[in-house]
DNA sequence: ACCATCGGTTCGAATAATGAACCAGCCAAG
DNA sequence: CTTGGCTGGTTCATTATTCGAACCGATGGT
């Protein structure tokens, strides 16, 4: 693995639940001798990708991942442009909906829109990286991908994360079927236990599926009322944010989600 | 220079005028082997802080930048926060409004506004770094900064970018003293021929001044009128965006704030 | 006074970065 | 259809950079 690498995985260490991280921490997280994580650490505080924190000297991310993400958002806007539409689908759906993107070979949560309707929502705190296995957004992409970048996907660890966590590559392959045919993925406490949630993929420019949107509702607050709800939601937002990004549907895709809004 | 740094300076060269950059481009302008700009670009590439786009395999800046930044607005909201004063402010002059940060050892441009008031308007178009000494923003952050980082700045060469360019240290540190004591920069072409601009320094939750706020105008359309208004509104928004990152004010600052406003 | 931990530093050994030369593919000019 | 100059990408011996155990002074709790 290139020093590079290294360097960034420290990035990845930084998340909701942990927003700042001292040398020796992010050492021991990173599993890198001291010496070693201080001048990676060094260096990316030089560029201001983390910053070093009042007199504890502890890290967080830095100002530069605002100039990248502006200069990015300039040229091919992704999470701006979606943003609105986003919130909408919260409110309209009054539950909970993310945004995520396919990143290296992860799945990542961008943005997060929260609906004021309901005392209880489903929060999403220290949610960055989406098994693909385990939630519907996952589920959702994972079914748009090319055979190839499936069958890596599938042939890795599926954890079983929670009692109802589908681990089982071939039943995960034939619910995936199921996605590529309906148009929507579902999954019920496969991530978090009593949590429910729908997605549907999103293309980009090229026409690759590039990312998921969900709603994600306690698990008691379904009907197949509500549910239809959120589908025909999330098939309107998932057009409209496909069409924000210069993106086409799928021609079966726009079928299906047609007859669900 | 460290391998890491190499690589995180490769970002540097995407700009708004350039934001697409082929491999051999990338290796001429970072001034690289190519064989070595590669691998550092794949290794940016797997973490996702550039993409290649479509079949010329171009590299562009990737979706990791939106995760990061997401990550960042939500433990220490500072572009969100200060978005709607930055437009607001554009609108109020009706003229270009732009936000920039000490970053490293850089002043760079995080966010834009521009004002629909006029059909001619200051465009900034490739403009990341700011040069401290030609610019209105680059002195309203210089004059607040520690003595020993002041001077590291002023001993580095200071180019003349247009006929008007101060580049005398000891003419800068003198206008630095009068902008201590109005609580505004100001700066007549000396960046880009006929553009004036009006900045004043924005400051941290630890009363570090961290970054500028100006209004950027062409300098026909200043009059003594609309420079006092720009000042008035800058001041506010300064006021503001400082209050909304959890700042304060140095009180000289406040006071002579109070009054333009 | 003690011990543990913190951020940061040192220096020889080990490893990873480097760059000249080399592909194959593309495109436009001759 | 050949030539030549470009592209993105690859190889491998040389070498410069990174690595990590041990160490430092400071801080804080017992």
């Amino acid at each position: 693995m290139g020093t590079v690498t290294k360097a960034l995985e420290l990035l990845d260490l930084f998340t909701r639940a942990r927003p700042v991280i001292g040398l020796s921490d992010l050492a021991r997280l990173a599993d890198l001798n001291k010496a070693t994580c201080y001048r990676l650490a060094t260096e990316l505080t030089d560029y201001g990708l983390i910053e070093q924190v009042g007199s504890t000297k502890e890290y967080r991310l830095g100002p530069a991942v605002l100039r990248l993400a502006a200069l990015r958002e300039f040229h091919v806007p992704t999470r701006d442009a979606a943003m609105p539409v986003l919130q909408a689908l919260a409110d309209e759906t009054g539950e909970t909906a993310h945004l995520s993107l396919l990143i290296g070979r992860d799945l990542k949560a961008i943005a997060l829109a929260y609906s004021s309707a309901h005392a209880t929502r489903v929060m999403m705190e220290d949610t960055e990286i989406l098994p693909f296995h385990a939630t519907s957004s996952g589920q959702a992409v994972l079914a748009f991908q090319p055979d190839s970048i499936r069958e890596i996907i599938l042939g890795q660890a599926l954890p079983r994360l929670t009692p109802h966590t589908i681990t089982d590559p071939a039943e995960i392959r034939a619910r995936l079927a199921t996605v590529r045919t309906e148009g929507f993925a579902e999954s019920t406490g496969g991530f978090e236990a009593d949590v429910h949630s729908l997605a549907v993929p999103l293309f980009d420019a090229l026409g690759r599926c590039s990312g998921g949107l969900a709603v994600a509702a306690p698990k008691g607050r379904v009907t197949d009322r509500s549910r239809a709800q959120i589908r025909a939601a999330l098939a309107r937002a998932g057009n409209e944010i496909t069409t924000l990004w210069g993106g086409s549907l799928p021609p079966a895709i726009a079928t299906l989600w047609r007859t669900a809004a």
